[in-house]
DNA sequence: ACCTATGTTCGACAATCGTCAAACAAGCTC
DNA sequence: GAGCTTGTTTGACGATTGTCGAACATAGGT
């Protein structure tokens, strides 16, 4: 199944910029950012579940989320730590930005 | 001329993030976060001077620098303040990342 | 007036991206 | 095992993106 997840120091900078450059893609790691994890299909916006996985997968392989493989269904969380370690302030400046504008 | 430079309230973090999200742009961006102005030309990545163009239009219409006109020449400078204030801790984290992977 | 220097704009092109429906894979339940 | 549920993968598509050379615009210098 392999799940390639890598090590954050192996993830180029605009590689991270970019997987957080997209609505749906920042609107996931929002969900997250709350905390915990979240089932694959509990995230609810106006995209195809093909869409939804192909942007999970992208936050994945951009080192933004760990997933956890459980029976059919995959348990997703953000690398929240990680993250802050290797760009502090990079995630609270993109969630606690200025009132999402539509 | 008109310049086009939008409020940063007026642009989406998406397209903040966007534009950061390319190799030549944050070499741009790197080089701007040194201080004061640069020169368009001063600018010497392995691009053409049309490609360099397009960059710095990106990189202003995403609110990330101010273009001043004099003569023939454009300085460039970044909006370091405006963005601390609207994204505080995004362009340290970005600017002072890991060691840039080739 | 010419020529040069500095940038921008205009196609054009290949590559990448976001999207979907359809097919597939794998586990759970009856 | 049959069927359902959860999610991925596979093409396909239109749109966007990064790139370039060529043409254009504008300002100085001689």
């Amino acid at each position: 199944m392999e799940l390639h997840e890598p090590e954050l120091r192996d993830v180029p900078v605009t590689a991270v910029l970019a997987a957080l450059a997209d609505d749906v893609r920042l609107q996931i790691v929002q969900a997250l950012a709350e905390g915990g994890e979240h089932a694959c299909g509990t995230f609810e916006f106006g995209v195809s579940k093909a869409t939804r996985s192909h942007h999970l997968k992208v936050l994945r392989e951009a080192g933004l989320t760990r997933t956890r493989v459980a029976g059919t269904s995959r348990f997703v969380r953000l690398r929240r730590e990680e993250l802050d370690r290797h760009y502090p302030g990079l995630l609270d400046a993109v969630l606690t930005g200025p009132a999402r504008p539509a």
